[in-house]
DNA sequence: TATAGGTAGGCAATCGATTGCCTACACGCT
DNA sequence: AGCGTGTAGGCAATCGATTGCCTACCTATA
């Protein structure tokens, strides 16, 4: 079949050219129908049929070399298995995919090392613009980005002792504030908290909103925080179960841990919200599957997905630089039954 | 600072040549710690000064063009919003991460135009490997792939009237006959199976397998299939429960619609198992998540990801073509209490 | 002193696609 | 005959990094 080249490598537009009888040059007009060069019809037809042959497709590295566009956006999330993340991946894709730009998604793991490396190879792969949720190490592993000129938009966390940077956000304060506030209306006063201790400080609003309003209502409420992940909240909570049984209510401020911290009083046989009530920020699929139907924080996750990506491509279109912009989305509580109204009890 | 350059656009080999007194090919063999070459110290140093004050990041499209790696995977799934996917997407991650790989994920939404747009764009940028869950036209999309022969895995579902492939998938026709005949032996004899048609006969396998194991034990099975989407999981429940009231059990072939069709069975007040039991096929996240404990069947998605990454890697490796594989994995049932036992009640 | 081998680094071709510039033919018109 | 214009397509430079080849030292040894 005359394959010899496809097999080993890839043709190029000088094989092309070659099995067509003409140039490399005439090859690439026609290929990209440029319009303003004079091709006569045989050539097209010719040149057409021989790209066909050789399943001749361009290579972008190469064109990219000539200043075309590489058309990649790079995304980096610390967690694949958080549906919060992968809702922001799906919300800024169609959005990409509509423009006509591939996605290169990572998982930083959540480990500045980690991060670092993978922002380095996304400008070795000269992509057109990055979405990232950084690590604590974010303001430094972004350093380079930012120095090169990478278009960058920055997604939930944000970048600290940095100038200024586009930043999509939700307001962490008021989600701990809104679930925090619930709570002290259905009369709970003694409250557990499991949480992460991300050293980001902006997470850490979360944990700061239920302590501000738990003060304002003469509330107590006992902090406990860990690893970003379903174990660790399985741990923090049952640690917070045995060291104070007297909690009528228990706070997620993470929804990866709350999977994990509800695993624990399911297997403890205690009854939610009977026995301890529950709110949740963040709502994974499962909140409200099956018989389930925690009360929880909407962080409204594809709307912060889209934004994000709107901002990105805002960024890449204009020719100038576009003035930098912090966009904090809020979020809302969404009432399930997991939370116990005790305020008459309280009052007895 | 100096850094005209890296402002409009990035610096070059040539840039960090100049700055640092010497000649493009020096910087690189410095760069890339090339032994063999000898560099003195001091030149060394001014390479490495030039290039960090310039920011120079090594652009890997113009090295990729003189025969080196891209370093690039793409990966192809219908569906993010769907757990089984995302889980082979982070088990591969994690193995082609450690490898020095990134990961290009798309998502066709199980659409063929967008899979035949994007495996375009694969090949475009010369990805070292694909890993792809075909959609109902994924034969004749990958055609190319194949011609050119860029190496592929193929997951979950198979190519269909092609020769041979790389394969990992699940035994589906395992999946609902491990399903199914547990159902038998909890006596149900009149179920509804709520499927997709996909149009896809190797996931088609789901319902045969259900109808053959009802039949050898003389059971009724009303099948309702539709989209693959919680929507439709919605409405096909919704019109089984309807048309067939009779029915004790629905055994659901793909968890995206059983998230809707036990939506459906809660908003009408059904209790799962009493009225009607309920098996799924996978295992999202939400199977057994808060009070949910339902019975499913375990495809080990993070298995098969994982399987499908090394098969690749293993392919890119290989100076030589390795021998095609297929690898079908086994499913295991895991039993929740979604399946209430009416054997006894049969007998009676 | 002639030669071998180690050290240091420049030159230029190459990868594949793009594009500005140039040539050349065929007309129609004056 | 001379000129303009429309049509067709070749030539060669260019993008950035890599690498084989070559030159030119310097030192040690026969």
């Amino acid at each position: 079949m005359g394959k010899e080249l496809s097999l080993k490598n890839y043709a190029t537009l000088k094989d092309v050219a070659k099995l067509a009888g003409t140039t490399a040059a005439t090859v690439s007009y026609v290929l990209n129908e440029k319009e303003g060069r004079y091709i006569s019809e045989e050539t097209k037809r010719k040149v057409l049929s021989a790209a066909q042959e050789l399943d001749y497709v361009k290579c972008n590295g190469a064109s990219s070399l000539k200043g075309k566009k590489r058309k990649l956006i790079g995304i980096m999330i610390p967690q694949f298995e958080n549906q919060f993340f992968t809702r922001i991946i799906i919300a800024s894709e169609a959005i990409f995919v509509k423009h006509g730009y591939d996605l290169i998604i990572c998982n930083t793991l959540d480990k500045p090392e980690r991060e670092k490396a993978i922002l380095n190879r996304m400008v070795q792969q000269r992509v057109d613009g990055i979405i990232i949720t950084p690590t604590a190490n974010g303001s430094e592993n972004t350093a380079l980005v930012r120095r090169v000129g990478m278009k960058m938009v920055v997604v939930d966390r944000p970048l600290t002792d940095v100038g200024d940077f586009f930043w999509v956000a939700t307001n962490n304060y008021g989600c701990g504030s809104v679930g925090a506030r619930h709570l002290m209306e259905k009369g709970h006063r003694t409250l557990g908290y499991v949480g992460w201790d991300s050293k980001i400080k902006d997470l850490d609003a979360r944990r700061e909103a239920v302590l501000h309003v738990a003060k304002e209502f003469g509330a107590q409420v006992y902090v406990a925080e860990g690893d970003f992940s379903q174990e660790s909240g399985y741990r923090l909570t049952a640690r917070l179960l045995d060291s104070q049984p007297d909690i009528t209510a228990i706070f997620f401020g993470f929804n990866v841990q709350a999977l994990g911290g509800i695993k624990c009083l399911s297997e403890r046989k205690i009854a939610i919200p009977q026995q301890v009530s529950v709110v949740i920020i963040g709502s994974p699929e499962w909140v409200n599957a099956g018989t389930n139907d925690f009360t929880h924080v909407d962080m409204h996750d594809l709307a912060l997905g889209k934004k994000a990506a709107n901002l990105l491509l805002a960024q890449i279109q204009s020719e100038e630089d576009i003035p930098f912009q912090h966009i904090i989305q809020d979020c809302s509580l969404v009432e399930g039954s997991s939370v116990y109204d005790i305020s008459n009890r309280r009052e007895e």
